[in-house]
RNA sequence: GCGGGUGUGGCGGAAUGGUAGACGCCGGGGACUUAAAAUCCCCUGAUCCUUGAUCGUGCGGGUUCGAGUCCCGCCACCCGCACCA
């Protein structure tokens, strides 16, 4: 270290930030080089919608990103830390609405805006691969992998029953119905039939459930959310003898229990039910259509059924079960009719109570327990068949293949696997979207735009001020010639879902030549991301869409792997107190203090009450601006911030208190630099000790993602510095504070890096060293219990032997007291740790 | 209902089955200062008969020389899915 003596000791943010960050961009430090013989990583996180501004959500994914990709480079990593704009999406056309902007501007304005926020915050972003979804260079491409996809037979179209938000005009996907729901506008969702675009996602329903056990990057967590989603089931799928001659399929998955049986059920809008044509039949599907599809709802609604009159013949009893149509039965599953087992199915319990329909047993816990009666409710457990025939006495697992196989041999069904997973509907009646590349002309039908005429641009002159897609409404636009007939013909005026543009980005980071998509061998070079940081409410929707894109393009030979991201970390949430009006009404940070022991407005005084600690949101007015924050304590602090004490994947409450705290220690570590003595000597061995020790024990933090316990860390090597007399040791424990904390606060790294007389950047550093030599103690503290209770330490050389050690113990004149004269019966001695004395 | 997770001081949280509460925040006391800011030092789980001891990681059991950690049974809260046959 070599440091003038007059360095200032206080540090000033608002001139190192800015000055960092202008040679980090000058030198063009943190450009992915492809062609790097270096080992490659890839650190991601989720890119932003460009809705504004920049939020804290954002700030502490970027962060964590952050130190990571500047951890790695540390490490001799050639790093691809790229950043972009998922730039498509409702919030630009709900604003051309509102304040009659054009959606291109305002997406754009923001865009620079928020650029603008991230790079105060100095992240290192290869900003030299940065491109919006928005624009043609990027979704132009997205249009020729789509049309790959058409060729590969894994998109087509259909008419189909769509959940149409009444508020939005749009179709949602299933996924982004919640509760009934739309998920951004929160209207309740219609059905309607529409003509529709689809994703053949089911054809690698399999492949993406097998995928999950590959993931070992992954949380649990997210990976069974999947395995869920998909929803894999498998039982018997067998056709039913009905009375009118038909046949009816249905699906099961507990065929052990078939001679339980004791009605059969059919959907609403199932063709045996539509084929009724009394009035009451048609009155009865009318009120099951008109049954609200709410969690509250269906967890409240009565199961309700219509006996059709019709019955249907048991395919080994030969009894007539009755058929009914039944409210609680869905037409999307299965084959949307159910063979009825009451005593082992909750909803068919409920039901043949309510219509007092019989409930026969044949699954017991043993067989003398076969006509034991039930205690109001089925019980769908495992046990041995009972009442059943050739199936008694066998266990629940034997049961369901002897069933299936002898269906499968009379010919009348055979065993099927079901999936909960539906093809992916990407059309959106939007502006603000991908146009997708087909034309409908009346005489070729529906035909692909040929890849040299892509991209399919959008219109710039639209309006919005009528509700609905503003391409279908377009006077010319959509007027085109066939490609195949040259007649006159019209273009698709559906958008694609915006989760497609989010479903290749991360190659199109890799490699953007200008005449295809994305380079294969380029994107292998980066590919798969090494570390992925984004929210939890992405588990499903996003990171499946996109892993299926990643497989499909794998599938038809675009790419060589399937699996995207080989690593996913789930940050939580920033969170903040609430704050609260008598009259309900919410307020920010900013307009209450405390006073005293209670809370009041700022404005007049008014009584204010604290609530929870929840998710930052507008509404709740539990905001905190980034911008404003970093103006007061340098972007450095805020990151700190983001970093310290709560775990990365809990959520992190943000505070006042805990901002100045951050701020204090940056001057604090700034100080300890800037007073220090670069020309002391003299070894402290155990400050020696210490500086190793946290060299290698925040490597393996930051490793981890425990970014908190680095954090701690550093505080304590800090701490200990601080207190020792100057010295080489304490120099070189400041060195590696610098070099530790640089990923972390990288402007006063930076800043103080070069005023110790370096004149390379901190950023192109190496991590230090750790010599092993010094990792070790050579004295240690041993714990003495006694009752299992701690009596005494003591210190003790490293590697002492148990004889020592007990002999040591047993000399303390408190562990003496203890015993009191007591007959030992055991003593155990864990070297280097404790020594227990049982009397 | 099904599945998963989490419960440790006033708060955020540490702790390979081996000294519970590292580190930070808040709070209290003191130093420096004309004063303030900044900074520094000390204290800060509870209780008691306070040189010390007892209790203490949601609750009740268990395994162990030793349990926040492992096992069994509960409770509370959070998240996901949800008439999926």
């Amino acid at each position: 270290m070599n440091k003038p003596g007059n360095t200032d000791t206080r540090f000033d943010p608002s001139a190192a930030d800015a000055k960092w960050q202008a040679r980090w961009d000058a030198a063009n430090t943190f450009a992915a080089d492809s062609d790097s013989p270096k080992p490659k990583s890839y650190v991601l996180e989720m890119f932003p919608y460009p809705s504004g501004r920049i939020h804290m959500g954002h700030v502490r994914n970027y962060t964590m990103g952050d130190v990571l990709a500047r951890y790695k480079r540390m490490r001799g990593h050639e790093v691809l830390h790229p950043m972009g704009w998922d730039a498509f999406g409702m919030p630009a056309e709900n604003a051309a609405m509102e304040k009659g902007v054009h959606p291109g501007g305002w997406t754009r304005d923001n865009i620079e805006t928020m650029k603008g926020q991230l790079k105060q915050l100095g992240f290192a972003l290869d900003w030299t691969r940065e491109f919006a979804t928005c624009e043609p260079d990027y979704y132009g491409h997205e249009q020729a992998l789509f049309l790959d996809l058409y060729e590969a037979g894994l998109v087509y179209r259909k008419e189909s029953e769509v959940n149409w938000d009444p508020v939005d005009m749009t179709v949602l996907a299933n996924e982004q119905v919640i509760d009934g729901k739309g998920w951004r506008s929160g209207a309740e969702v219609e059905k309607r039939k529409l003509n529709q675009w689809f994703l053949k996602i089911t054809d690698f329903a399999e492949e993406l459930l097998e995928g999950l056990g590959t993931l070992d990057g992954w949380p649990d967590k997210v990976r069974l959310m999947q395995e869920n989603w998909i929803g894999k089931s498998k039982g018997l799928q067998f056709a039913f003898d009905l009375s009118n001659g038909e046949k009816l399929p249905v699906y099961t998955t507990r065929p052990d229990t078939i001679f339980g049986a004791s009605f059969v059920a059919v959907a609403a809008d199932h063709p045996v039910a539509q084929a009724l044509d009394s009035e009451e039949a048609r009155e009865f599907i009318a009120l099951c259509k008109r049954g609200g599809t709410t969690a509250a709802e269906l967890e409240t609604a009565e199961k309700l059924g219509f006996d059709t009159g019709l019955t249907a013949r048991h395919p080994f009893t030969g009894a007539d079960l009755p058929v009914y149509i039944a409210n609680f039965v869905l037409m999307d599953y299965g084959t949307g009719a159910i063979i009825s087992v009451p005593g082992h199915d909750q909803r068919d319990f409920e039901f043949a109570t309510k219509y007092g329909l019989p409930i026969p047993r044949v699954v017991a816990a043993s067989a003398d327990e076969a006509d034991k009666p039930f205690t109001g409710e089925a019980e769908a457990g495992e046990g041995v068949l009972v009442n059943s025939d050739f199936l008694d006495g066998m266990d629940v697992e034997d049961a369901k293949r002897e069933v299936i196989s002898r269906i499968e041999a009379m010919g009348a069904g055979q065993g099927q696997t079901v999936w909960r997973l539906r093809d992916w509907g990407v059309s959106r009646q939007r502006y603000w979207g991908t146009p997708i590349p087909f034309i409908h002309c009346e005489k070729c039908g529906v035909v692909p735009v040929p890849k040299e005429q892509l991209p399919v641009t959008l219109p710039e002159d639209v309006d919005f001020q009528t509700p609905g897609n503003p391409l279908e409404r377009h006077a010319s636009w959509k007027h085109t010639t066939c490609p195949e007939c040259s007649g006159e013909a019209v273009r698709e005026t559906d958008t694609l879902d915006t989760f497609v543009n989010s479903s290749w980005y991360f190659l199109r980071f890799a490699s953007q030549p200008a005449d295809k998509p994305f380079d294969r061998e380029e994107v292998a070079k980066w590919l798969p991301v090494e570390q992925y940081i984004g929210g939890i409410e992405h588990a499903i929707l996003h990171l499946l869409y996109a892993r299926f894109w990643t497989h499909a393009l794998s599938a038809i030979g675009k790419l060589d792997f399937a699996e995207p991201f080989a690593s996913l970390f789930t940050q939580g949430m920033v969170t903040h107190e609430t704050y609260q009006l008598g009259d309900g009404s919410w307020l920010s940070p900013g307009e209450v203090r405390k006073d005293g022991a209670d809370w009041i407005r700022i404005e007049d005084g008014a009584p204010v009450t604290t609530g929870r600690v929840v998710k930052m949101s507008k509404s709740k007015k539990n905001v905190v601006d980034p911008d404003a924050i970093i103006g007061q304590y340098g972007a450095d602090a805020v990151r700190w911030f983001m970093l310290s004490d709560s775990p990365p994947e809990r959520d992190l409450p943000w505070s006042e208190a805990g901002i100045e705290g951050c701020h204090r220690f940056v001057q604090r570590l700034w100080r300890l630099f800037a007073q220090s003595d670069a020309n002391a000597s003299g070894e402290d061995k155990p400050l020696a000790r210490k500086t190793h020790q946290t060299i290698a024990a925040v490597a393996e933090d930051i490793e981890a993602l425990s970014f908190n316990k680095a954090v701690a860390r550093i505080y304590e090597l800090t701490g200990m510095a601080e207190k020792a007399a100057p010295s080489a040791s304490r120099n070189d424990a400041i060195d590696a504070l610098l070099l530790l904390s640089s990923p972390m606060m990288p402007h006063l790294a930076e800043e103080a890096w070069s005023l110790a007389g370096h004149d390379t950047l901190i950023a192109d550093a190496n991590w230090p060293e750790v010599d092993p030599a010094l990792l070790v103690e050579d004295e240690v503290t041993i714990a003495v219990q006694h009752k299992g209770k701690l009596r005494d330490t003591l210190t003790a050389p490293k590697g002492a032997s148990k004889e020592d050690l007990e002999a040591l113990a047993l000399a303390s004149e408190k562990v003496q007291r203890s015993l009191d004269g007591a007959d030992i019966r055991k003593i155990i001695v864990v070297p280097d740790r404790l020594v227990n004395i049982v009397t």
